[in-house]
DNA sequence: TATTGTTATACTCTATAACTATA
DNA sequence: TATAGTTATAGAGTATAACAATA
């Protein structure tokens, strides 16, 4: 028997947990997952192609198309041709987009804050740490274009 | 500007590195992601119901039954008639089952060694005892059915 | 009538391919 | 000809519904 049990076997319902949690929160500021990404995902460099901005989000240039078109027309990002290149669209939060963004993420972040509060303080802080430190040597590696949850045989 | 990101924007790409890791082990010992989590389902209490066992798992009951059928036709589990109640299954793994389950796992966990070896020994000490609280923790709480990815709006 | 296992069907999500427009 | 964006289609993966056997 070993000591522990398989990383993602504990990570991945975590992760759901995690999604399931977020789901209602998003809902009720009228956010789906995609568009809660999306806004993230402007976030951190305001201007891109919406190609960049999938495949930093972890999506498919196609699956955000609808996800783009809703966040426009209520006003939450601009899309705008690139004059230095016509075919690209120039992407930006408005205001109101980055409201909703911060207004549903210390939402998202209160709750978790509440899961993280049965750990003890080092254990959150060592958990915090790693995690953090994980997920920048992932963003730095190739960037797993979402693998097929598995494979028949 | 938030003082982390989300958990869960850290947590599930992880997830699915993690399984990345895992699929080509799980392939080079001839088993799909579902089949060796039935092998590690069957572990902790070694007789079942099927519907109990894909529960544990976090699969749908008829998501299983072709793992089963073919983890039995390879000889890696038995299923057999309870005597008491003639329709459900006693599931348990067979010796071969359990063999190909422990090298499997003890593959798997060399390589998150490597994963967490870029780590501090207190911060992976203390990233290992959160998640085996955290993944207690859910074990306890209601067994959310692997809630869809996003809903649309 | 309710439940276990099973099969068949429908639905959701995702990726691939094909099209338009710019370059 | 190549690329950004878009649309339409096809493919996985999943859940729901319907069925047979047993209780």
């Amino acid at each position: 028997m070993p000591d522990r049990p398989d990383l993602a076997a504990m990570i991945v319902p975590l992760g759901r947990t995690l999604m399931a949690i977020e789901l209602p929160i998003l809902e009720s500021h009228g956010l789906t997952m995609w568009a809660y990404g999306v806004l993230l995902g402007l976030e951190e460099s305001p201007v891109r192609t919406q190609s960049a901005l999938a495949q930093s989000i972890g999506a498919d240039k196609t699956r955000i198309i609808p996800t783009l078109d809703d966040l426009q027309d209520r006003g939450f990002i601009t899309r705008t041709p690139d004059p230095a290149d016509r075919r690209a669209r120039l992407l930006s939060l408005t205001p109101e987009g980055r409201k909703v963004r911060d207004t549903a993420q210390a939402a998202i972040h209160q709750r978790e804050d509440e899961l993280l509060s049965a750990l003890s303080a080092d254990d959150r802080r060592g958990f915090l740490r790693a995690l953090q430190q994980l997920s920048d040597r992932e963003n730095a590696a190739p960037p797993a274009p979402v693998p097929p949850r598995h494979s028949r045989g």
